[in-house]
DNA sequence: CCGACCTGTGAAAATCGTGTAAACGCAGGC
DNA sequence: GCCTGCGTTTACACGATTTTCACAGGTCGG
């Protein structure tokens, strides 16, 4: 059973991200992240690719503002479907958006 | 449960909108706001496409009126049903109807 | 002409978003 | 156990955005 995608639809064209239907309170940096996350499910996504989409140009070596990012997401994500897990770490790489498990 | 709207009738062809079956004193531009906003439930929508529906055309880059009169239409429903919280800001966007949470 | 109201504007006050830094947690290796 | 490296989360300051208020001009009816 998909453990909460269906319930989540993602329209970047009206700027908003919707949840049985009722759209996530999310800036627009949150949405532009799950946006580009969700552009390509199932793929690890880097930093700098993520970086890249969202802020555009390249990260500073430090820059933590993915990371960052990444964590609000989860946190209105998890408030609004708690059973599911969107966002995966792959620890040394990035990210990874999928939608079902 | 419904916080408010079910108590909310919009008849924008009687020109009125009703709370408990009595008319708010609403201000034309008031009236075409909210008949606008409750057109489009859940919907974010911008402030040039309130504006294009309200006033017509494009707004001045710096116009307000969208902002000051969602104002002036929470301050009069907020007086008729305190409890509801029937526009939502959508920062650096524009606003959303919600009739119900 | 007067008063009551509506309207748009400007500007101050309040709120929110953003990026950065710092604290925290957690696992693996020594 | 104690470092070390990495990811996560919290805190904070600054700027941007929104909210609210006051006001001036316009309109309408009495």
């Amino acid at each position: 059973m998909l453990a909460g995608m269906g319930r989540l639809e993602i329209k970047p064209s009206e700027h908003a991200a919707l949840v049985d239907g009722r759209p996530l309170s999310l800036t627009v940096r949150e949405l532009q992240l799950l946006v580009t996350l969700s552009e390509h499910p199932q793929r690890i996504m880097t930093r700098d690719e993520l970086f890249a989409q969202v802020w555009g140009g390249r990260p500073r070596s430090d820059d933590r503002s993915v990371d960052v990012y990444v964590s609000r997401l989860r946190a209105k994500l998890g408030e609004a479907i708690p059973e599911a897990e969107l966002i995966h770490t792959h620890n040394g790489i990035g990210y990874r958006f999928s939608p079902d498990d």
